[in-house]
DNA sequence: ATATATAATTGCATTATGCAAGTAATTAAG
DNA sequence: CTTAATTACTTGCATAATGCAATTATATAT
């Protein structure tokens, strides 16, 4: 295939799309998508620094910094600072985030099943095990794929 | 699978930094991702209006609006109005557009090239074909995938 | 003609971005 | 032990991006 860019492209915006829709739906105001994001990470890892997260993501560390502001005032994310070291700050989600994350987590999920339910079940199977193939090959493939900088 | 939005946002996080990637290493200073993505879906359009490019990217037409006149200003994209209606203006790409369109278009579908090399080809027949798959699932799914308002 | 609708642009206020410089804490060197 | 070098994070500042409301210009309907 010759045109891998164009169904990489919309694959991505099409989910790019899903997602702005589950996190305008379930937080509408509240939350910007970028935050949604950053909560989804903070969720998976265990006990992120600011680095961890912001790397992750590619976001730049100081436009990170003052996001996690925004969403420590909201009472969605604590600080606390790693009991070894005190310059590294281990993010959490407090209750009402680990909430908001849950409840995003399920629209996308469930939108997602939607998607998926439109094919057989011998299909799904082959396009989550290529999603998971697609996945190991981009995170091998060193030069491309990763975080800016 | 329970777990959809991971394996999602995994491919389309790393989607998203190959095609940062590719547009710096391109333009450099010249061109921003959003803009690339502009470019692309001029190009691929069939004489496209203002409304139909914003509208597929999901970018707001006030937005897209300045994105355009600085495009305009690079010199990289022309508007014409309308034979016909002369509210609506066509938009093109020049041939410098053209040339940077496709520098990027190579360095993005080499990239992508590299990924699948990692695959035996019958893995890159199943991962294409699933994708393919996905995209028309995604598109017949009409209340999520759709950009916003 | 006048009213309505549509395509696009501009005003304006808000937010996001990223470099450079700063602070604070830890580690390394002399 | 004290000074220098590193590391984690935060702020200043200038620039770019965003989106709603209002405006302009053209086209369509009554």
């Amino acid at each position: 295939m010759d045109n891998l860019r164009g169904l990489f492209q919309l694959l991505a915006r099409n989910f790019g799309f899903l997602n702005e829709r589950c996190c305008e739906s379930c937080c509408g105001q509240e939350l910007s998508l970028t935050q949604s994001h950053i909560l989804y990470e903070i969720q998976r890892k265990h006990q992120p620094s600011m680095q961890d997260v912001s790397g992750a993501l590619g976001i730049d560390v100081t436009t990170f910094s003052r996001q996690i502001k925004t969403l420590v005032d909201k009472g969605l994310v604590k600080k606390t600072p790693h009991p070894d070291d005190n310059r590294i700050n281990i993010l959490s989600l407090t209750l009402e985030g680990q909430q908001l994350e849950n409840q995003i987590n399920g629209q996308v999920n469930a939108q997602l099943a939607g998607v998926m339910s439109q094919l057989t079940a011998f299909e799904r199977e082959t396009v989550i095990r290529s999603i998971e193939l697609l996945n190991k090959a981009m995170q091998n493939s060193g030069s491309c794929c990763v975080p800016p900088k």
